[in-house]
DNA sequence: GGCCAGGCTAGCA
DNA sequence: TGCTAGCATGGC
């Protein structure tokens, strides 16, 4: 058995944090009293995962037997997915300073930090499965194909936590398989077909991390299904990027319009020029906008 | 019932 | 180069 006790930089809420895991998002973490279940492929091997907050630190259990070196990478990646590395005094600072009508819904999320997808692949394929979806609808949709293509591990008796598929699961399915899903014809060739491409070795995601963010665009944007909203998505839920801003973003405009007092729903361009005065925090002014949309 | 969802592609001018 | 129908369904 590992047990890791993982502490935050700068100030971190964790309820703020994990209420979007549980009440959002509706996908990957399984709440078990004040115990959340999440698993995760370490070097393709299958993880459970027990996480939990206590002694203002991120509590990590599994029960899997690691090497010190898988040990060392585990914490790494969960340093990582929680953003424990990311310290948020100067981004609220900057905000008091530059932003006076974005700062109180900032400060009402004192400590809310970015969780990042497992791996770049699981934020791919959500990202877009949710295109253009209403996100309740994604996730369930995003629950179909882990339960169709994923293996499962075992908490409890009654407990069963999927895995999500690794590239060579998916691309096995046929078309198909995900119409009967209610996935549209589309959208399940590009679930498909890029996995396929990964597994084939045209596709390398990690090599995306040592690309700057329009580099990661560029590299992105010509493969079928996915668009500049969706390379956005995977710059700030699968990499982590600081200073991103998804200008097109439906629900980015709508929050805008709302917080700013905006007569009509800004534009592309709009939201641009706004954005400026967020830099070089334009992902979290991003995530709290999007928080307070979500939570009203 | 109608319109909109944390879009994207293909087809057309 | 720029515009738009169609997608498959849930939620309001």
């Amino acid at each position: 058995m590992v047990h890791l006790k993982l502490k935050p930089k700068g100030s971190y809420s964790f309820s703020e944090t994990s209420r979007r895991l549980t009440q959002f998002e509706k996908t990957a973490y399984y709440q078990k009293g004040d115990i959340l279940l999440r698993t995760i492929r370490l070097v393709e091997r299958p993880l459970l995962l027990r996480l939990r907050w206590m002694e203002e630190a991120l509590q990590v259990e599994t029960d899997a037997d690691l090497g010190a070196e898988e040990v060392q990478m585990l914490e790494r990646r969960l340093r990582r997915m929680f953003s424990l590395d990311v310290d948020l005094t100067p981004f609220y600072e900057w905000i008091k300073q530059n932003d006076p009508v974005l700062y109180p819904v900032v400060q009402q999320r004192t400590g809310l930090h970015f969780v990042l997808d497992a791996d770049l692949y699981e934020c791919l394929m959500k990202t877009i499965i949710g295109q253009q979806l209403n996100l309740s609808f994604a996730a369930t949709l995003i629950n179909r194909l882990v339960e169709i293509a994923g293996e499962t591990l075992r908490f409890d008796e009654q407990t069963v936590i999927p895995v999500f598929p690794t590239p060579e699961q998916v691309a096995r399915l046929r078309y198909e398989d995900l119409q009967a899903l209610q996935f549209n014809r589309r959208k399940a060739e590009y679930i498909i077909d890029i996995s396929r491409r990964i597994v084939e070795g045209q596709l390398d995601l990690s090599r995306l991390e040592r690309f700057s963010d329009d580099g990661v665009i560029e590299e992105m944007l010509p493969l079928r299904g996915v668009g500049r909203w969706t390379v956005e998505c995977l710059l700030l839920f699968g990499l982590g990027r600081p200073n991103l801003l998804p200008a097109a973003d439906i629900g980015l405009r709508n929050a805008v319009q709302s917080v700013y007092g905006y007569d009509i729903r800004p534009g592309e361009e709009e939201i641009r020029q706004l954005g400026e005065r967020w830099q070089p925090w334009r992902s979290y002014a991003t995530f709290y906008l999007w928080d307070w949309l979500s939570q009203g």
